[in-house]
DNA sequence: TGCAAAATAGCACGACCGTTCGTTTCATTC
DNA sequence: GAATGAAACGAACGGTCGTGCTATTTTGCA
């Protein structure tokens, strides 16, 4: 019987449209089952608390995450088009959504003070999606394109605050040209550890 | 009659100890009745709404940020001096802290989506903040310490992702060394637009 | 010391919250 | 077409929320 599983989706989709509006906190049963025509009592059936609600929409989000950015950016070469692409996907997904506000931000700042599943949940999802980016990095160093002593949690620290920093600046202060400036600081670390031309395969490394 | 300012004042320290907890939003007025060993209705006196009390919790932690971060840091001799102070006890503020948890950058998310005078209060408090950085950068190019050509909104823009970055891995991921990868970016931000000492007077640009 | 005013308490309201439970509708298979 | 189990509903519960009222206490000044 998978009528079950289709409204299940159907909710979860909904309920990811609400929490990047409202956050993970601002998500209400009685405000989803209004949204997807249903009763209270038939939505939160089909996760059995508000809790696991929430998880399930931070692994939806994560499921979403890696289809928009993740995975398309892996069929580009290893090294540094990978990693820009990596890049260029997140800044969009961060700042140009539509109905957006990206949960993985939304939610560390909720529940940085908040233990539980919940936190749990969103923090190993984060972190799995920063090891990611590590291993960008790190095989971008392994291709020649970027300098062998760089620091690579150094340069994952500094590219993430780009996109904090376009988050904050696009969707709270609405300012313009934020995409810009998170682009270029990008280049700017990308370059400061530049090691040769990455359009070309990597070769010996010039100074 | 000042009795009333006092207990006021105490009320509002409760709210930020609370606030900076659970958010702008998770602060709550049966909570901050329960805090301050006081009656629902006499809290709610005070301010009149939940609404003017979220912006009377922001008011005051501008103003709290004011006197630990702007005021001591101006002290410093105008130009990188000062900026450096400036961001160190930023840094400070947003990790350290006791009971911490910025409300600048928590409150920007949770009213990113909601419009309305919450936000539009925190909003100038923030642009305020900004604004101080941006004229310690601009101060900084013209005491000679940092390259004319300086884009100082691109500047401002990577250093408030330094701190982003911090909030979010110390805050939330909890991840060690974090104060240090801000410090380290902040110097590697500087290091590329430096023009002279700026421990030496202002002096005739060196190349 | 007494009095007006300010400050606080107490209580109630309506709204929404997550959750439970019994019932009803629906889809599927014999 | 009847039987069966999943899916959805509807009503209710206890709780908390913000917000009005009306008393009562406390405060500061004449």
């Amino acid at each position: 019987m998978h009528k079950g599983q289709q409204t299940r989706a159907a909710i979860l989709d909904a309920a990811l449209g609400l929490s990047s509006h409202m956050g993970l906190e601002g998500l209400s049963i009685g405000a989803l089952a209004e949204v997807t025509q249903m009763s209270k009592s038939g939505v939160f059936a089909h996760f059995g608390s508000r809790e696991e609600l929430q998880i399930a929409v931070i692994r939806e989000y994560h499921a979403r995450f890696e289809e928009e950015v993740f995975f398309p950016a892996v069929s580009q070469l290893r090294g540094l088009p990978r990693l820009r692409a990596l890049f260029e996907r997140w800044v969009r997904r961060v700042s140009v959504e539509v109905d957006s506000g990206c949960i993985y931000i939304s939610g560390a700042v909720e529940f940085d003070d908040r233990p539980g599943p919940v936190r749990d949940a969103l923090a190993s999802m984060v972190r799995a999606w920063q090891s990611a980016l590590e291993r960008a990095i790190a095989l971008s160093i392994e291709a020649g394109h970027l300098r062998p002593d760089t620091d690579t949690l150094q340069m994952l620290f500094e590219v993430h605050g780009l996109i904090l920093a376009l988050h904050h600046d696009a969707r709270f202060l609405r300012l313009p040209g934020a995409v810009d400036r998170a682009r270029r600081g990008f280049e700017r670390i990308v370059l400061a550890q530049l090691l040769c031309d990455p359009e070309l395969p990597a070769a010996a490394p010039g100074r």
